[in-house]
DNA sequence: AAACGTCAAGTTCCG
DNA sequence: CGGAACTTGACGTTT
């Protein structure tokens, strides 16, 4: 049954960005700064957005620290921030929002080189520090897929589960592992959960991307009803990635909108246990409202909607973007130097 | 003001 | 073996 629908980082309807960034070159330790704050401040309008329309699921954008992990960010941005950023997690916990993040491509925790795999861990730190900072509980998480293939299965799963065991228990109990669309099946990613204890978020499109042998409803249900289970008392209800594929695109590529049916698939092999859903799409929190209303058509709704917090519908639909292009505001955004 | 080339990071696969 | 693709917005220089 589902419970949550939720979407990634960017709120269209607002014309505000969490992931103001610079370029290398210019990062100073004041521009860090700024950045920072005015991400930080965009952050929690989104979640005040998010309320207004009863989203309380929500991935945070991995931009929204800078260079987070990168030498050339020196601050203490968890401490500098850290009044602003426990503001915002007590929105979260006081409206019952389950926020994740989900680390960049360049997070190779079983990479051949020992530099690039601290260079992962690092990625992975800040992520939970992020997270600890807000104060939110373990069932907000951190997405991280399996990684490269380079010198086969078992060996780059080892060095998987070896990296994953010698993490803080800080940062290991937020992580939670994913399937992808061409390496890793759910299968592969199960046998990785049993060996970390991680608990595996199940990706539909990658799976039908890449199923290994889980191909018929019956197989398909099985291995749900594994990824489900790997969930504990601590980490909140299993969740799941929902995309639909790109039409004319290579397998695996995320359209711009979900298309409702490949939701009713899922849900018609799903086992009966509460899920939450993010949706990975283009058009991000429009793909959800439209999503929500096709699903209404076929009488389906979220299990844990409860009615949209703070505003007046009326000042919610000023705030969505009009139809045509409006100029950029300027609170919020830091003005080139 | 708009357009467009470029941007921290890794791995896979194509040509 | 070199380079594009992945996926993608935002920066910042140029027009």
């Amino acid at each position: 049954m589902l419970r949550h629908l939720g979407y990634v980082a960017i709120a269209r309807s607002l014309d505000i960005s969490t992931g103001q960034t610079c370029r290398l070159r210019h990062a100073t330790p004041e521009r860090l700064r700024a950045l920072i704050e005015a991400n930080l401040v965009n952050l929690r309008r989104v979640l005040e957005f998010n309320a207004a329309n009863a989203i309380w699921l929500y991935r945070i954008s991995s931009d929204l620290v800078p260079f987070a992990s990168h030498p050339v960010n020196q601050l203490a941005w968890w401490d500098e921030f850290g009044a602003l950023l426990a503001d915002i997690g007590a929105y979260v916990r006081r409206h019952r929002m389950r926020v994740s993040m989900h680390p960049g491509q360049f997070t190779v925790l079983n990479s051949l080189s020992p530099a690039v795999v601290r260079a992962a861990i690092d990625e992975v730190v800040w992520h939970a520090r992020l997270l600890d900072a807000l104060g939110v509980d373990t069932t907000a998480k951190i997405v991280i897929h399996v990684g490269g293939l380079v010198d086969g299965r078992e060996p780059a799963i080892a060095r998987f589960v070896a990296t994953v065991r010698d993490l803080p228990d800080a940062v290991r109990r937020r992580l939670i592992v994913e399937n992808d669309e061409r390496l890793f099946t759910a299968e592969d990613v199960l046998e990785v959960s049993r060996a970390t204890g991680l608990p595996v978020v199940f990706d539909w499109l990658h799976h039908r991307a890449n199923p290994g042998t889980a191909r018929t409803p019956a197989d398909i249900r099985r291995v749900v009803t594994r990824c489900f289970a790997t969930w504990g008392p601590a980490d909140g209800v299993p969740k799941i990635h929902l995309s639909s594929q790109a039409r004319g695109a290579r397998p695996g590529r995320h359209a711009d909108w979900v298309r409702v049916t490949d939701l009713l698939v899922f849900l018609a092999v799903a086992p009966r246990r509460t899920f939450d859903c993010m949706i990975e799409a283009k058009e991000k929190e429009l793909a959800l409202f439209r999503l929500r209303r096709d699903l209404a058509r076929h009488d389906v709704r979220e299990r844990g909607a409860r009615p949209a917090a703070g505003r007046s519908s009326a000042s919610r639909a000023a705030e969505r973007r009009p139809v045509s292009p409006a100029p950029r505001p300027e609170r919020g955004r830091v003005s080139a130097a």
